[in-house]
DNA sequence: CGGAGTTCGTCATACGTATTACGTTTCACG
DNA sequence: CGTGAAACGTAATACGTATGACGAACTCCG
């Protein structure tokens, strides 16, 4: 027994709607009636059922080509991001990745890598999407994709006020890492700052002046490195060299921390019994480190996924609210009360 | 002067074939057959010309939906990984979207994150696709996707020889780790092995063992631990608690290795003057750990460029042959001679 | 029993493209 | 100058879906 679009000459093939419309003795309007969801008053419950019933028998799936044609949508999201290798953005993929899904959309990743947008090799899917979410990035870079309804995440206030947003409550996690060294007694503060021209960067080092200038007697020194393990140990090391060391480094990032810790241990110090040192983000490596490093832990996953949450919003006509995600200090053995001594 | 195709009603719109013929003054189909590229002989230069300096003029992109309905085809192909937060798989996945861009394919991920296929609360994209990547898979796993072209990554000679197939000389690899601890004078080895069923750990392990079976006077322990840095720390422990302690640690992956560092510490082992460690991967934790990883670059990104080159090639009816791509042994600061003693 | 309303479906069409089959003009050549 | 062929374009169509405009049967009540 052969069922109609089972197969066609002897090549299978998937079925249509106007094959399900055959099987079942209806038309193929009502295929497409019943199958979606406004179907209310049209259809009677009998022939939904039996429509409903033939479709799954012989496994159709609309075709999505048809229906985007139709619908003039595609069901297909752009997420832009500086890069997928870190495991920050691996994780706000995964959670953006996650609502699609569960929504039917699929996801596109852009740029495929750290090429930047203007220097970039590769054809921008522009056309072809119905949305774009874009993480750590500027309006300006994101020129290029046209009015395509946008979601900001990681951007900042000056991001928010121009498109929906999502952000981490970064200046709270700063100054959580700070109030937690200051507990334990430390007063004099070195800052490893990422060389990385992004609004999260300026909260934190902002946030974390502020927090130390705050402190009786708090004092703090800067040194910028990018987001690389060298670059970071050669930063740290400047500031490891300062006449009066700080006790304490506080690092934008985990893998700051892991330069950070490389400078230490070339100059004979042992974390934490003669130096505290903290991160920011939270990844892997800040419990693969050792010491386990002392860190901020950021939702990454849960800001992919409420940015997705926010583009279905908009997608549908709304107005969804920006917010704001909460940092967590979680607290390892990376950091301890400064050595006893003259300061 | 308003073009056809730029406003409509006031709203901008994007112009399509049909804009472009009445802007130039030709028919759609010429159009069509000018922006394809099989217009020779049919088409006078003169008028191609024309035609093309319109599109380009207008800004004209050709609508997806309409021609993936009109080809059968939907210029997606999907990859399917255990996960993207992994730098391994972000790095194939760079490798393969680039190839893409580069062929105008976009790139699906799946599944989203680490759930299995069949517990996976995601539709699966088996439609809209035409063809797919795995890496890391076996064929089983692969069942539910359907008969699209299909090209394994890093799944070993079973899965070669069902799919065109790329793959890393992962034993080359192995064999060259225990050339260079021997050469070092390393006689007693440790294994932490991945417990993880996939070929390529299982070809470590094997190539392992049958390279120091080779060594005069070689042996072998081996303990298994996920990857994931305490696992692997409770793993290698058990390793250097032997009566026999090793005096080098070949670990399956790079992670293993950073847990491995931490066992070592908490013996009071010093790396590398009372213990050598290597790592497989090189990925960013090796530089990262102090002392640096002596470990195996595998070339991930152009994995992922290959099995993309091997896709595409199967896409228009090649038969694209199945090949290996060498590792690197890289030698860092982890890996001295064994301490001198009684052994 | 007749007409107004309601219920349940179907017809026809449009989305934008690629391509086949066909028509018109031009040209070379005997 | 007639003619066949080459050169150049175009009309028409199909891909599979969603949906507005219709229509037929059936119900209800005056």
């Amino acid at each position: 027994m052969t069922e109609a679009g089972e197969t066609v000459n002897g090549r299978s093939a998937r079925p249509t709607s106007k094959d399900v419309a055959q099987a079942a003795g209806v038309s193929q309007s009502t295929v497409s009636l019943v199958l979606g969801r406004k179907w209310t008053g049209r259809v009677s419950p009998a022939t939904a059922r039996a429509v409903q019933e033939t479709a799954e028998r012989l496994g159709y799936r609309p075709n999505a080509a048809a229906r985007n044609l139709r619908l003039g949508t595609t069901r297909t999201v752009l997420l832009v991001i500086p890069t997928i290798t870190a495991p920050f953005f691996g994780a706000v993929y995964i959670g953006a990745a996650r609502v699609a899904a569960r929504n039917g959309l699929a996801v596109v990743v852009y740029p495929p890598d750290d090429a930047g947008p203007a220097g970039s090799p590769f054809a921008a899917p522009q056309d072809a999407i119905d949305g774009i979410i874009a993480s750590s990035m500027t309006l300006d870079a994101l020129r290029g994709f046209g009015p395509a309804p946008l979601v900001m995440l990681d951007s900042g206030p000056a991001a928010a006020g121009a498109a929906p947003a999502v952000d981490f409550a970064v200046e709270d996690g700063m100054r959580a890492v700070v109030a937690h060294l200051a507990a334990l007694g430390h007063r004099r503060f070195g800052h490893v700052a990422a060389a990385v021209d992004e609004w999260t960067f300026r909260a934190r080092g902002d946030a974390a002046a502020a927090a130390v200038a705050a402190l009786p007697g708090g004092t703090l020194d800067r040194a910028a490195g990018r987001i690389e393990v060298h670059s970071a140990k050669e930063a740290a090391g400047r500031l490891l060299d300062l006449p009066h060391r700080p006790t304490a480094l506080i690092c934008d990032d985990d893998l700051l921390a892991a330069g950070a810790y490389k400078a230490a241990r070339a100059r004979g110090l042992e974390i934490p019994r003669d130096l505290s040192v903290t991160g920011f983000d939270d990844v892997e490596i800040a419990r693969a480190l050792e010491p386990e490093l002392t860190t901020v832990r950021l939702p990454a996953q849960e800001l992919g996924a409420q940015g997705m949450s926010a583009l279905l919003e908009l997608l549908e006509g709304g107005r969804p609210p920006s917010r704001a995600l909460p940092g967590e200090l979680v607290v390892r053995t990376s950091t301890a009360p400064p050595p006893a001594g003259p300061g």
